[in-house]
DNA sequence: ACATTGATCCGCT
DNA sequence: GCGGATCAATGTC
């Protein structure tokens, strides 16, 4: 009998405890843990080296213009409203999925977006998905190139990231030097820069840098 | 710097 | 119901 699978493990009950806390503080600590999606094709691993905190809608202890969650709950964004630990998942710019790790109490809607990566395990799987990959370390230096190299659409959005087919190690430790600033390209004028939750691993070279720059490049 | 591409959501009828 | 703006981006120019 596989108990296991009927009744998680202190382990993942732990774990996803920590994640309902606020993403704010639960991001230092996501910063290397280890995402892994089990398929047909086999295990793809990411460690992560990116995310962007996203908190509750509007009428919150917290309003945050950038969240999904600003104008209330939508059939798209009703995992974010669930328990801590599962994925919210979502299709943009008519091509691209991004992937997210749910956050905070059941019933509040806050979540990490998962923006960069490096690729630990499955580097020939991830690079088949990813043919216009040039390097090993932007195979998932970006969030719709993280999610497209652990496979993840639409249809996996409200599973439980922290059972099979899927599974998440937290690192020993905080990472040494985490980073943060403001919000990629988060729609509306004032929202990132009003809110730098965007972290990062200092110095990996997995970490969107491009993005960094370009927001520090003044305009001509 | 620009094209690509479609689901989602708001605000109307 | 329907129309139109929006969009947590990437790849190629």
């Amino acid at each position: 009998m596989t108990a296991a699978g009927e009744h998680p493990g202190p382990e993942v009950a732990a774990l996803r405890e920590f994640l309902s806390g606020d993403p704010r503080n639960v991001a230092p600590l996501l910063l290397g843990a280890v995402l892994t999606h089990q398929t047909d094709e086999g295990a793809v691993s990411v460690r992560l080296t990116e995310v962007e905190a996203y908190l509750g809608p509007r009428d919150s202890a917290h309003p945050d213009p950038g969240s999904h969650t600003f104008r209330g709950r939508t059939p798209r964004n009703a995992p974010m409203f669930g328990p801590a630990g599962h994925l919210y998942v979502y299709f943009t710019y008519g091509m691209h999925y991004c992937a997210n790790i749910v956050c905070g109490p059941d019933g509040v809607p806050s979540a990490l977006l998962l923006r960069a990566g490096e690729v630990v395990g499955g580097q020939a799987i991830a690079a088949s998905r990813r043919p216009a990959s040039r390097s090993p370390q932007d195979l998932a230096s970006g969030p719709a190139r993280l999610a497209t190299v652990l496979g993840l659409t639409t249809a996996d959005s409200g599973r439980d990231a922290l059972s099979p087919p899927f599974g998440l190690a937290l690192p020993d430790g905080p990472a040494a030097a985490v980073a943060s600033g403001p919000r990629v390209g988060v729609a509306g004028d004032g929202g990132s820069r009003r809110y730098p939750w965007r972290f990062w691993i200092q110095d990996d070279p997995t970490v969107s840098q491009y993005k960094a720059a370009k927001a520090g490049t003044p305009k001509p």
